[in-house]
DNA sequence: TCCTTTGTTTAATATGTTTTAAACTATTTT
DNA sequence: AAAATAGTTTAAAACATATTAAACAAAGGA
């Protein structure tokens, strides 16, 4: 069943890249989303054949993004580690924190620009605010959609 | 008005790399869509203070992504490049695309992985198919989600 | 036609990211 | 408490990507 299970990790490691993330994260991952049980950090890298260092690094990465969480085991004070199975909410949540982060770095350069514009606003300027505006309102849309994707998701299936 | 025009550029870049793009498709995506008219890639250039080479490497890339067409002159044989002002729709044809081919290299590996379980399910492996199940439940959403997306954008707004 | 300007391609350089090795810290076992 | 095992941190290496410079090709103007 190891097969199986490698076969997987590599497919995940595949979709992982359309995301962005690397090798070890997704590997890492999606071990412990398909173990019966909880991992050690030592297991882990025995079985993806990988650096205790690299290991250390991309669980902890894993953690904050609430892909991963720490389980103990009474008598034993080390952590072992688990997947979060709710794939769909790790994704979007990571998506949202990313993109708000984003637009909140855009939107006073966008003010900004519109403050400049009003002033002095000639002809051939027109098509450029035309454009501002364009960016505004898709903008307002990605907002609108990422407040909303809970119930669209729903409505969706 | 160049001023806010480069703060926008600017603005583009970071939104760009939440998407994995570069520094300079970004700048001379941006630089297009807020120009008035077409320009040339020995404009784009020496706007952007960028090496013609990465110009036109670039000029290709957003070419097959449908982000930028060619637009000829007459009386000038040489093209020259604007902007598809859709941002909406190159970024979910390159989104579509892009998953798309990844889920095409998953799903045989999918079918396999089940293939090769069906012969001998112990209990031991019964957890590992569950969410083997888990996953291919989440390809067909994803499925289902490309495939509609167009409907539900309209829903949304 | 020849010279100049513009655009493409490719090899090299520069930059950034991931991974490891090794030094260090903390925990467990004896 | 000492030795062994496990985990973290960091500096270095390996690797990947982006950018440029320069050689090459194509087009425009003299």
């Amino acid at each position: 069943m190891e097969k199986a299970r490698d076969m997987l990790i590599e497919a995940a490691v595949n979709l992982g890249e359309s995301l962005g993330l690397n090798r070890a994260v997704c590997q890492i991952y999606a071990l412990l989303y398909l173990s019966n049980a909880p991992l050690s950090p030592t297991e882990i890298g025995k079985t993806l054949e990988m650096s205790k260092g690299n290991v250390s690094i991309n669980l902890r990465t894993l953690e904050q993004w609430n892909a991963v969480r720490k389980v103990w085991k009474k008598g034993y004070g080390r952590p072992l580690y688990t997947a979060n199975e709710n794939i769909e909410e790790i994704i979007f949540d990571k998506l949202k924190t990313g993109m708000e982060k984003r637009l909140n770095y855009v939107k006073p350069i966008m003010k900004q620009v519109r403050k400049d514009g009003d002033k002095k606003l000639s002809s051939k300027n027109e098509k450029f605010f035309i454009r501002v505006n364009k960016i505004e309102k898709l903008i307002e849309k990605i907002e609108f959609f990422l407040r909303n994707f809970e119930t669209i998701r729903t409505i969706a299936k």
